[in-house]
DNA sequence: AATCGTTCCTGATAGC
DNA sequence: TGCTATCAGGAACGAT
């Protein structure tokens, strides 16, 4: 699935063969993957526009036009979004379909249909952006900041760390990882961390997005980058989709369990 | 305000 | 073998 570092991959591969390409017909082989309006009024606004640039926010992609609008795609669990030529072969689930006026396309691909993909000429005033918490790639999040974020929380610390209004990006994957690195049991109560292992959190979050950001992501399931190729973070997991194996830093066999509803990889030896 | 349960969806897989 | 039931999960939403 798509977390930070999967969506930062797809920015920066997307932000290197996008810009200035000009929009020609949209395909809706799926229109329920666009929401707000409906796909006909969809296709007609952004015809004829041409790509200025693609950022993020959180795991969200912001596609901006030069016509003011922006388009947020959100690829949830199994979206890809990816650049292909005339005559690369369709993805099974490709859902809506974006041709430029060269041959190339971009394809938003998605087997569980969760992706989204909206317009509109205030991303920033989206609520669902706005309420989003601080970027933990960006300069501002600080050991002092992350202490601040979790300060009042009461939830376990892998609950709270998913909450993406506390911070932003992270999902099943990277809390587990960051939280292994940490040495933090992910059932542990948000308010008994004491200073110190926030600022240990805050490296092994920092830490973990980076490496994997440089690894091109994890490509467990669906996941491709902005080419349509795989990822090779996974092979660098130290506890998630490791059941049974053992832990890379003390031994101890990962085990796999369901915490409130979502599947936790951890060790019970080392996280505490 | 924080937190919980439900919902969306399809392919893979377990179980019979 | 072939069928059916179960499961995975990000985040919006409603309820508490």
């Amino acid at each position: 699935m798509p977390e930070l570092p999967e969506v930062e991959t797809v920015r920066r591969d997307l932000n290197r063969l996008l810009p200035g390409m000009v929009i020609g017909q949209v395909q809706g082989l799926f229109p329920g993957s666009v929401k707000g309006i409906g796909f006909k009024k969809f296709s007609e606004t952004i015809q004829g526009a041409k790509i200025v640039k693609v950022s993020r926010r959180a795991k969200y992609l912001l596609i901006l036009l030069d016509s003011g609008l922006t388009l947020i795609i959100h690829l949830k669990m199994t979206g890809v979004l990816q650049r292909q030529q005339k005559d690369d072969p369709l993805p099974r689930s490709a859902r809506i379909i974006f041709y430029f006026e060269d041959g190339t396309r971009l394809v938003f691909s998605d087997q569980r249909k969760f992706g989204s993909i909206k317009l509109t000429s205030e991303p920033n005033e989206l609520p669902e952006i706005k309420k989003l918490g601080t970027e933990p790639l960006e300069s501002k999040f600080t050991p002092a900041v992350l202490q601040q974020r979790l300060a009042g929380r009461k939830g376990p610390v892998k609950t709270v760390l998913l909450d993406q209004t506390v911070l932003a990006g992270l999902g099943n994957i990277y809390v587990l990882e960051a939280l292994h690195r940490a040495g933090i049991a992910p059932q542990r109560s948000t308010d008994t961390l004491k200073n110190d292992q926030i600022k240990k959190l805050h490296s092994a979050v920092t830490r973990t997005l980076k490496e994997a950001i440089a690894a091109r992501g994890s490509s467990v399931d669906t996941y491709r980058d902005g080419q349509g190729k795989s990822g090779w973070f996974q092979v660098k997991h130290r506890v998630y989709d490791r059941e049974g194996q053992s832990c890379k830093k003390c031994g101890h066999t990962i085990v796999k369990e369901m915490f409130r509803g979502r599947g936790t990889y951890w060790c019970p030896k080392c996280q505490r």
